[in-house]
DNA sequence: TATGAATGAGCTTTCATTCAT
DNA sequence: GATGAATGAAAGCTCATTCAT
């Protein structure tokens, strides 16, 4: 009748769960400020109270939908290295290998496209918590690509330069571009497109 | 003793002014929606009703204050417009003009650095007002930096490419790259060899 | 020692009413326009929130006390119509008729007399919502009372007249009365010979 | 070229009633809670702070205007009594010397239609120098009504009753009925009806 | 555990009144 | 006298958070 019994931890990492989807869709539809801890119980069935048994604060709520996005984000990258640690002296191939995982990461802003907008344009300057673990989270984002760079350098692919400013320009044109440049409801052949436009441009510039 | 005597309407623009500075001040130490309108007379010495003598709401300061912003960019580049009217088809001259341009943009954006900061990652989302504003300029930088492109490919410097996804990725390259790779007290040196690295980028790549 | 154990909605209720009590009283000693919204939370030994719990505004408060009043005599007037349906043929007994409305109607106000006065003198005009609950209210009195008259009319009791005008001004008659001719502390004999007095006035004019 | 030359005092009346007539004008308008200073300096295209020289505060204005309205009011009836110091025997035109009275009053309501009903419903509670004014006034009608109805038992016209309560209620009637049964736009022979049927109502009532 | 009533700090905005010019 | 900039008390309303049930 009521389904499989589930254990207590159990019942509340889904109750937990339960909040967190209901706090997305308000998050998304009202952005951070404006959403009330009442409008996510309410979106969850939830009495107002019951969101303190899951979270300390407003804040928590939005920082572990965050850090969903931002770990997805990270765990790609990492799994890329795993995969490409040994140097690719092709530059084709080394140009799809970035390709590669800049679409890994379009696909994922892209997947919490309005958790994303609010967390980098809105949420992060109100709460210490979020900004601090954006730092972390581009700090290594920026390590990952600039690392990347070094080992195309050595590799004899790409030229000498300054690895760290080229992979912060590779982070802010990645977040330009999901916002602007991929339509509300893109799919993964233009995540793709996008991503072979971007990577080209990152390794071969706009020159001829 | 009184300093110069000053006329009415310039006495009010004072004022204005006066309160824009506390404005600035507090704004950037505090963030947009920490920042209480008593905090900005309090900073001016004046006091909580003075404030709505001259702006109808926080937003309008702070509106102001982002408009000074992001005016001065579009007349930056409008100003390069006018100068390089004419097609360039000497790649390395193409590329100064290119760098000459951002240059200016990271100047700007550093002068205001918290400005923008707050702008494009806090106050956006909450006022309208400004939101729109910032889709009216982004349109025209990209136009600028798109119909650049353009150019340059009809010049036979530049490669067939979509120039508006061009244009965006240089739009978040510099945006990033002000508030990570300048040191807050970077001067022009600075700014100049920044300027001049992500010309390099997005014109040649990171290929060798 | 706990009194009787009070279900959820009860307690809602009950709180309300609360809030009614202590608005009653402030609104009776300082007016509508003096009376905050701090001193009804206060006066009821509640939070300022707790107001916004139960009413969406102060208007709400006050409309609701008004309500009580004007729904009161609305159902006086309508059970002694009910009562009277018939056409009443003996001039005394139709004047005794009108002298028990008028005691009905006088009771009512009396009881409520602050707010009576309030609500007519001072609220009305400030809160739109009053306003037209008013005009509704009075359209019905005096619906009421100039059919009333149209009746003795038809019974050969009344002559010929403006029923609306003379209506009108029973009306008047009565909430001026209320006010300047019942002491404060007037007993059901006070209002019953006020009444009384009306009545004959009404009916048989200051003429001997 | 500038008219004729006024006298220090005379300026200072002119001024004095060219913000009362901008006064009305506002108050009869937006009410007299919503009027604020700035609508009456502007509306009378003088600055904000000339107010304040010729009134102590908002309420000296509106009582400047009730006084006028009241006055008038207090002089016709005044007058009247001269007029009819004797008693009149004469049924009818008893009838007739009330009816002359409630026009006159009916007429200088209506005039200052507007500003009796604020007067009456909206600021009198919340000033207490309003009230007090009107606590005078009533007294004024009250005894010269009352003192009429006297003189009317005594020449053998009115019946014994209590001429205090008929007088209120004379002057509950006249204000109801000026406000409900007068269109907005009556001219005197609409008063004149309308004075008549109040006049025949409190004489003979509303018995055949 | 779940509830939702209660709290009260906090912030915006208005506007009567003052006063330096 | 006339002006209008400046003042700051005041009040409404919101909402994150607590806690008794």
């Amino acid at each position: 009748m009521h389904g499989i019994r589930l254990s207590r931890p159990e019942r509340k990492a889904v109750r937990r769960q339960q909040l967190l989807d209901a706090a997305r869709e308000v998050f998304s539809s009202k952005g951070y400020t404006a959403t009330r801890i009442e409008d996510i119980t309410q979106a969850s069935g939830l009495a107002k109270g019951t969101f303190y048994l899951y979270f300390e604060e407003k804040c928590d709520a939005f920082a572990a939908l965050a850090d969903d996005l931002l770990t997805a984000v990270e765990n790609a990258l990492e799994d890329s290295r795993a995969l490409h640690a040994k140097p690719e002296p092709n530059p084709a191939k080394a140009c799809k290998i970035l390709e590669d995982e800049i679409a890994a990461v379009l696909a994922i802003y892209h997947e919490n496209r309005a958790i994303a907008t609010i967390l980098l344009h809105e949420a992060r300057l109100q709460e210490a918590a979020l900004e601090s673990r954006l730092t972390a989270y581009y700090a290594r984002v920026v390590r990952h690509f600039s690392a990347g760079l070094e080992t195309m350098r050595k590799a004899g692919v790409a030229r000498s330069l300054d690895a760290k400013v080229a992979a912060q320009c590779i982070v802010g044109t990645m977040e330009r571009a999901v916002q602007t440049c991929l339509p509300r409801r893109a799919g993964s052949s233009e995540i793709r497109r996008l991503a072979r436009e971007i990577a080209q441009l990152e390794c071969r510039g706009v020159f001829r």
